[in-house]
DNA sequence: TTGTCAAGAAGGAATGTTCGTTTTAGTTTG
DNA sequence: CAAACTAAAACGAACATTCCTTCTTGACAA
């Protein structure tokens, strides 16, 4: 199973073929073909992992009490992504996510799920805003679900980053969303 | 080309076979491979087309002076994106990218040239942060590298969604990311 | 201790299919 | 006439998957 991981995030899940994957593991077909009834399937599931990894990181960073700042809420759904389960590097997750992102599109069953689980991730995570308007950090005058979805969006771009160059810090978003917040800017732009 | 373009950006670069394009297209083999060698070809002009859209935009959006605000400047990105080269849709040019993010880990030229395209949007955008530092927006505890890559972050982030949901409109990044920009933190969190 | 046996696990060659590509001969189009 | 294209067949390579064999293990009886 982590050799299959492996193996898609290094080459995609269509350019892995199943031989590529019974010498990572050192299996045979045999052997895989009893857990798994195809690739298909195989893919499934190593998608539904990695998928999970980012809906857990993201469902409960928002349920914190009080949530942290913006910097620290992507911190911490960052550092918990990867320290995860037991990724090679924080790349390979990258990598991995990029994958899952591109095979929704193509697998329904997927992508009914994925959209069902980033729903339910924004839903929180609107509630993390609201929780700033109240406490008056954020301004009134912004759709809670916008700002949520801005957030998010902070995090995933972090995540394509890292996979594609495997270089960046998360303090480093932390630094550079930290700037953004505290830009000097009264009305709007 | 906007055919396979299509089929690319649905089924992804390696579940697309060959017929699947040539059906898409209405051509005969022989048509086709009279201007592409092969489907790695016709894969690396695709992916170096839509990264070229987004290469484009990135620095175009740099290059203005004086540079836009950060709502701002990412709105001119994400517009230009997306007015880009007659995709069909949003979702669309954003499912494509996803699937050239992809693709760069498995083929190394493609990899190299989206790295040092990478590397000269980004020192681009640096270049904004520091001008916002200069003219006192930005706080300058800030390296502006930093802010930079959470602010391109920040705009694949959105790609990214784009092409999951393509639910997304680019006035809502921008009212959300006004919103983070004018949060009432004083030192830091 | 030793031998037996059933069942689960893994091996690995073989299979049929699909794919990318080439080739051929004929057809349209400017 | 020539360039561009069609249609269809054919090719080997690569592929996912199957099927039968072999190995391992643990319970149990002699």
């Amino acid at each position: 199973m982590v050799g299959a991981r492996r193996c898609f995030a290094r080459n995609g899940f269509h350019a892995t073929s199943m031989q590529d994957i019974l010498k990572e593991v050192g299996l045979s077909a045999g052997a895989v073909y009893r857990y798994f009834s195809g690739k298909e399937e195989l893919i499934e599931a190593i998608a539904e992992e990695a998928f999970s990894v980012l809906h857990d990181a993201f469902d409960e960073a928002a349920r914190q009490s009080p949530p942290p700042l913006p910097d620290e809420l992507l911190g911490y759904v960052l550092r918990q992504c990867f320290a995860g389960t037991g990724f090679d590097t924080e790349r390979e997750f990258g990598q991995l996510v990029l994958q899952v992102w591109g095979e929704t599109t193509r697998n329904e069953v997927l992508g009914a799920k994925v959209h069902a689980a980033v729903t339910m991730m924004r839903a929180g995570w609107t509630e993390v805003v609201k929780e700033y308007q109240r406490q008056g950090i954020m301004p009134d005058d912004v759709e809670p679900e916008y700002a949520a979805r801005t957030l998010m969006g902070c995090a995933m771009g972090f995540i394509a980053q890292q996979a594609l160059f495997g270089d960046l810090e998360i303090d480093q978003l932390q630094q550079g969303l930290r700037g953004v917040m505290r830009m000097q800017v009264t009305g709007a732009s």
